[in-house]
DNA sequence: TGTACATCAGTGAACGCGCGTTCACTGATGTAC
DNA sequence: TGTACATCAGTGAACGCGCGTTCACTGATGTAC
């Protein structure tokens, strides 16, 4: 087997960015090594090098990626619930936590540990913070036109709705299922729907 | 350097347990080798192994003592609050979201990441759910004494504050201080003193 | 268009390093008489 | 109480392993004529 071709090349490169993106929000990045993410996208370790100048190098791209693409998932769910006033403000919060597969697992949440510990290159530390701050901003954003359009909840509940949903997810994915666990989610559910709801008296 | 004390081989087994907590906590399991532990605990590596049968066995034992000593510090914080009225339910989520030093970081998230990773044994997984469960009922039973005596807030809303005061600590902790973060923080422990505020009027 | 050759994407063995763990050893502690 | 000896807490080098990274090599691709 010798050299691919420039297009072939460059298909090759995006399928590894998009296993290593699987296989580090399933596992974690420092639970997954470069032979993995190699395996994963049928090709074998040496061939990595000519793509990425390290393995950081691949954190800071799928880190990109990644927030990038959960943020365009939350565009599409409030720009669904703009058009159906049926969904209004809980509808984020229950898209954020319904139940999806490992590989999907929230960045904010996937990544956290990777960029808490000492090792982490600042650079990915600041597409963690950058995309973080975006998700927020977009939730705060949408939570604001529903009430807008609502008059219901606040900008305070919305931030806590926000923390909320993230910490239910934590727990769960830590814990895995459990009663309590299905409770806690239920609740944040509830309250994010209450928000909404008040408009209706 | 000969043999030690049964009495002295006692205090030192205890002061490993000690240093991995401190450590773990604020590094996390999988950061810190076992030769740091007894680094940090004056000793070199060879002795770990007369004290515990292997690493997991030492992170089991500091996962159970770290989730007894949070528990223990919020009963703490709740006894503290029964009897003083102007405290609330407000004090044990100001304690929580209170800033504290690197090497206490809450366990439910400072050890998210190694009970989610595949390599961790099964053990000290029972160890977390357990423990977090304990403080879950723990802050609900707060929270519910808090209600009885205030008459404020509702068993929903509780569980929304456990999640976000969670949620709100993970971030900072991997965003680090933002102006977003300290909004953030601000939003859940205003939520939470209006709760038991609402019975003021 | 056809030919000769340089390029370079991908291969897979090898490297250095840090990790968890093992081991032969030391010498103060604990015990039997 | 004093002596001889077994015990075992602690030492530090060494082991095997998996990791991120390097390297000599292969052969299809791209290019110059």
């Amino acid at each position: 087997m010798g050299r691919s071709s420039q297009e072939q090349a460059l298909k090759n490169r995006q399928k590894i960015v998009e296993c290593a993106a699987r296989l580090f929000r399933e596992f974690g990045v420092d639970n997954v090594s470069v032979a993995e993410v190699m395996s994963a996208a049928d090709m074998t370790i040496g061939g990595f090098y000519k793509h990425f100048e390290s393995k950081d190098a691949l954190v800071e791209e799928v880190f990109s990626r990644t927030f990038e693409q959960s943020s365009a998932a939350w565009q599409q769910v409030c720009e669904r619930s703009y058009d159906d006033p049926g969904l209004r403000s809980a509808a984020i919060v229950d898209y954020y936590l319904k139940k999806k597969p490992a590989d999907q697992t929230c960045p904010m949440i996937a990544f956290a540990s990777h960029v808490a510990a000492e090792a982490a290159d600042e650079s990915s530390r600041e597409f963690y913070r950058n995309g973080t701050e975006a998700l927020y901003s977009q939730f705060l954003d949408y939570m604001a036109r529903s009430r807008a359009a609502n008059g219901a909840s606040s900008d305070r509940e919305a931030k806590v709705l926000f923390a909320a949903m993230i910490g239910a997810r934590l727990l769960a994915q830590s814990v895995g299922d459990a009663e309590w666990i299905r409770s806690l989610k239920s609740a944040v559910k509830a309250e994010a729907a209450q928000g909404a709801a008040s408009l209706d008296r």
